[in-house]
RNA sequence: GGCCCCGUCGUCUAGCCAGGUUAGGACACGGGCCUUUCAAGCCCGUAACACGGGUUCAAAUCCCGUCGGGGUCACCA
């Protein structure tokens, strides 16, 4: 029975490298017909664990990477927070001492330091001396009266070479004399991470260790434990881990800034905040920003692209096949096809692949998606009445593709609000408007036919404007750019004809009387100002 | 610095283990088509085996070395 695990500390967040190594224990798992546990580093804690867990349960929950044991939904194996193992963990410190695989030391951080200086100074690798090693209760006593106190370390080998046989990386073989005695038992008696970890894979019954690759080098020390225990070993699978925008770094949350510079990463990160914007929301930089996978749950883009998309984050099938759902990544996947290269994040390559996955939607599941957002801004009510269920149906089908994550809804306002409440772009409008009093004429005129105008489908409505251009002897262009700034505002939008027809006859005369009584006011203006300007220096 | 890992187009990668490919794909980029704007779509194109030695008829692929990048060396996880 195939086991893995996914084991965060409770930062206060996700981030998508975390992200990618769940999603790789969570795919091994499943494909083996076996379990998926979730458990919760939170050794080193004395921080509010609920608060900072609940962004990883939520980012896991909207992804639908699913655990079998864990917070919330419990197991055989309870508690699964590792704060609350510790006994657990001291009985098994007793058992290495007694064992002779570790070690009551006592010697001070200091003394420790003055090893660790004198090594370096001789350009020698540092091994600790062991000088304060209390291997019996005479030892103990006599180090305790000096006022010493104890942590606990593993009396690591000091010969030899450790062969890891690695699902990842092949054969990978530790000279031991380069391992540390390393502390598993603090002096306050609470144990460390890699004490803890081994014991509660065990514990779990975890036979698969998948995790990033910065682990590798930790591993010789955690099979010596495990081998001390006379534990089974586990697989071990090292992943690359994911790198920085355009570098071969280590992502790291703290570099923010910096990725903000690379061109892709900032404009997707742009793209986010415009919409947050139009949310009427201020997010908190820290957490709403592409390297954290909130983000792009609160921006609509769809789980299944960015389990895709981080799929790829290492590993490949075959030499063309970059498009996988769900089942298709349980299906295929293997580690045995993931990459050893550390795999760059490329913010174009995840928004091409959830495009890819956005058109392949239905219009009712886009529809779906995207009414949240609209709720949120008040466009439709909760629930919708039918009219506004008409109204969003139409404007989606009529955006398209162009709706590329679901907050993209948000751009098409001038859909949802009545005329007095259109915004103009300035700069689309003084050219297209006050600039253009041809255009105006003709948009008065086609006002005209439209307002005779029976049937406003968008074929119609096209047929109409044919037909009027040809009598006129002029071109489409010649008029339909003016059409467009005065009915929806702006100068890119989607089809014409289709606005036109969700808007309906009334509204679209309504906005085409506004707008051009606006473009001549600021034409008077704009002239009147001019001739003021022109007798200002002579008077 | 020691130990460990990694190195194919700008990016993600296939090919490497079992040597012989015009070194393939996708994204990005450039050009063209389409066109009422934008997006999409279609067609075409630019572009890579880190370097140096071997082994071999033949090396991206096997061996050695160099260089470069990264990880790790906590009473963090």
């Amino acid at each position: 029975m195939v086991r893995t695990r996914f084991a965060p500390s409770p930062t206060g967040y996700l981030h998508i490298g975390g992200v990618r190594t769940a999603l790789f224990c969570w795919l091994f798992a499943r494909q083996h017909g076996g379990q998926f546990i979730l458990r919760i580093d939170d050794t080193d804690q004395d921080r509010n664990v609920a608060e900072a867990i609940e962004p990883i349960l939520r980012g896991l929950r909207w992804l639908g990477l699913d655990w079998d044991e864990g917070p919330e939904v419990g197991g055989p194996h309870e508690p699964y927070f590792q704060s609350q193992r510790q006994p657990l963990y001291q009985a098994a410190v007793r058992e290495l001492i007694a064992r002779g695989a570790a070690y009551y030391d006592y010697a001070r951080p200091e003394e420790i330091e003055a090893e660790r200086q004198a090594a370096l100074a001789e350009k020698r690798p540092f091994v600790y001396s062991r000088r304060w090693m209390a291997e019996t209760d005479a030892d103990r006593a006599r180090f305790e009266a000096e006022g010493r106190r104890a942590v606990v370390r593993l009396k690591m080998p000091r010969e030899g070479t450790l062969v890891i046989e690695d699902l990842v990386r092949g054969r990978v073989e530790f000279p031991w004399s380069m391992e540390q005695d390393h502390v598993i038992q603090r002096a306050d008696g609470t144990c460390l991470y890699h004490l803890a970890s081994v014991v509660d894979d065990y514990e779990m019954g975890i036979t698969h260790v998948i995790r990033a690759e910065e682990h590798l080098s930790n591993t010789p020390r955690q099979v010596f434990i495990v081998e001390a225990l006379g534990y089974p070993r586990p697989q071990y699978a090292h992943l690359p881990f994911v790198a920085e925008p355009g570098s071969k770094n280590k992502l790291s949350k703290r570099k923010l800034a910096q990725y903000v510079k690379n061109k892709d990463f900032g404009d997707l990160l742009k793209h986010g905040q415009e919409i947050a914007a139009r949310l009427g929301l201020t997010p908190d930089p820290e957490r709403f920003n592409p390297v954290m996978i909130e983000f792009y749950e609160r921006l609509g883009y769809l789980p299944e692209a960015i389990l895709n998309y981080l799929a790829l984050l290492g590993w490949a099938l075959d030499d063309s096949t970059e498009f996988f759902t769900r089942e298709d990544l349980l299906r295929y996947f293997s580690l045995d096809r993931v990459n050893r290269a550390p795999a760059s994040f490329d913010a174009k390559r995840l928004r091409a692949i959830q495009e890819r996955h956005m058109a392949r939607l239905s219009a009712e599941e886009k529809l779906n998606l995207v009414l949240p957002f609209c709720q949120q801004v008040g466009w439709v009510g909760r629930p919708p009445r039918d009219e506004e269920w008409q109204r969003l149906r139409a404007v989606v089908t009529a955006a398209g593709e162009r709706i590329k994550v679901a907050g993209d809804i948000l751009q098409y306002e001038e859909f949802f609000v009545r005329h007095e409440a259109v915004r103009y772009e300035p700069e689309a409008f003084r050219k297209r408007l006050v600039e253009a009093p041809k255009g105006r004429e003709l948009l008065r005129e086609f006002a005209i036919l439209l307002g005779k105008q029976e049937d406003f489908s968008p074929a119609a409505l096209e047929a109409l404007l044919q037909r009027f251009v040809e009598e006129k002897g002029i071109k489409v262009s010649d008029i339909i750019h003016a059409l467009r700034v005065a009915v929806t505002g702006k100068a890119i939008g989607f089809g014409m004809f289709d606005g036109l027809s969700i808007l309906g006859r009334e509204e679209v005369l309504a906005r085409i009387g506004r707008a051009l009584s606006l473009a001549e006011q600021a034409e008077a203006a704009g002239e009147l100002a001019a001739r003021v300007g022109k007798v200002e220096p002579t008077g």
